[in-house]
RNA sequence: GUGGUUGUAGCUCAGUUGGUUAGAGCGCUGGUUUGUGGUACCGGAGGCCGGGGGUUCAAAUCCCCUCAGCCACCCCA
């Protein structure tokens, strides 16, 4: 019979993978609660339209990434492809517009793209939102959190941080005039992706690898020159702040951030070696989105990390502390009682379990090492007549008698 | 979506210019007499050679198609 398959760009979690990524996910939330953000869990399905309204029609990820289908009731259905317009929807529909919110969430998230290293169709999340007034600080906050988040796991120095500003709406739009009025004069020295880019967003031509379009690029306006004075300010506040926290940072002035809801801060964390999914966290400001999902006018800024791009920086030594240790017995009629004594024991947490009850003595012996037991409880018959089980220790070979009624102090004296 | 590359045992891989019954290491499993693991020795199981078609007396090997994995581009976390 034809096996059945696992759908493409899924992965299914297990042994160390899962345990890097729960790893991972309790840094992240462990340095998210110390900061007073709060958890959000939103669901996996929303309306196509969360989307289409905030990501911008033209973004790759609305206009041919989304998984989207029309269910049983005719509502027009996507797993959620990012976090942040989820997030921005749920504020929206939970009235949590009025105080300065301070959101952290996980989970997975779907694009339908072609797999490869570091890109999955199902992959997962962590990320925060910062929703409320207008301030650089918490532009800072956030990065500064990220720093910490990034520390905890021992990769923020396999990073560098990249910045740039977008400017306000004002200002993004004049210096796409002028982008544009630049690449129409040259758009003969253009690669023919960037000549179809130049209609529909100019400004990603701007991080294009097409070694044609870095040429011209290099002589483009530059954007951060093109900022109006509340753009500049705000800008010049954040960079200041960044020096003054010592974090280090590279301003990198053809930085854009795929999604047209973002505006002025945009900030990417990227690996230092030449590889080719090598941002692992990165976010912005995005000051227009609650409106455009028809909320109020609230701010926001907010970063988002890849779990499975974190796990391949991770130098990976989680380490077990807790013990495993082995109980069975000598003879068949004895299993019961294994199963008793640990029924009547409380274990500490550093203790891991595991019974065995199949195959000769032998074979429990050989079981028992092989899964790596620190040691064994064995009920042998002619001890047990005298209320007493085998304690052996695998790493001295050295054995011991213990009471059945001592058998828990036992453990809390050892362990 | 475009391109490159790889599919042989549970895992990592050999497999000659096409030629008997497709191999190794590791793992799994049984044994080396009584109630004791690690090391050693001797056995065993396990393969539609990714799938389909073609060439040939003969295909894991050559040709075509297809599927899957990995990698790169586009784009992104």
């Amino acid at each position: 019979m034809q096996k059945v398959r696992k759908v493409k760009g899924t992965k299914d979690l297990f042994g160390n993978e899962i345990l890097n990524h729960n790893f991972i996910k309790n840094q992240f939330q462990k340095v998210c609660k110390s900061f007073n953000f709060k958890q959000i869990a939103t669901p996996i399905l929303e309306h196509c339209e969360v989307f289409t309204k905030s990501l911008g029609l033209s973004s790759d990820i609305v206009s041919k990434e989304m998984y989207n289908f029309v269910d049983q009731g005719d509502d027009n259905l996507v797993l959620r492809p990012e976090g942040t317009a989820a997030i921005a929807r749920a504020v929206i529909t939970n009235a949590l517009e009025q105080e300065n919110n301070k959101l952290f969430y996980h989970g997975p998230m779907f694009r339908r793209e072609k797999p490869q290293a570091g890109r999955l169709r199902q992959f997962h999340q962590v990320g925060v939102e910062y929703i409320g007034s207008k301030n650089f600080l918490n532009d800072l906050e956030i990065i500064l959190l990220a720093e910490k988040f990034l520390d905890s796991l021992g990769i923020r120095n396999k990073l560098v941080l990249q910045i740039n500003s977008l400017g306000n709406s004002i200002s993004r739009n004049a210096y796409n005039l002028a982008l544009n009025k630049f690449l129409q004069k040259n758009i003969n020295f253009l690669s023919d992706t960037s000549k179809e880019r130049l209609s529909k967003n100019p400004l990603r031509i701007l991080d294009s690898k097409e070694p044609k379009d870095q040429e011209l690029i290099k002589e483009s306006p530059d954007i951060t020159k093109h900022l109006d004075e509340e753009s500049r300010v705000f800008f010049e506040n954040l960079i200041n702040g960044l020096e003054k926290l010592q974090i280090n940072f590279k301003i990198n002035r053809f930085l854009v951030r795929g999604l047209d809801y973002y505006n002025h801060t945009a900030f990417e964390y990227i690996t230092t070696e030449e590889k080719s999914q090598n941002t692992v966290l990165a976010g912005g400001r995005y000051d227009g989105l609650i409106r455009s999902l028809g909320g109020g006018e609230l701010t926001g800024v907010g970063w988002a990390a890849g779990i499975e791009r974190i796990v391949m920086k991770l130098e990976r030594s989680i380490k077990c502390d807790s013990k495993k240790i082995c109980f069975f017995s000598t003879n068949q009629n004895l299993d019961i009682e294994v199963l008793k004594i640990i029924k009547n024991t409380k274990f500490k947490n550093s203790i891991k379990i595991n019974v065995i009850n199949s195959g000769s003595l032998k074979k429990k012996f050989a079981k028992a090492n092989k899964i790596g037991a620190y040691g064994c409880i064995i009920i042998g018959e002619s001890e047990w007549e005298s209320k007493k089980v085998i304690w052996k220790n695998f790493t001295t070979g050295k054995q011991e008698l213990v009471n059945i009624d001592n058998i828990e102090e036992f453990f809390n004296k050892y362990f």
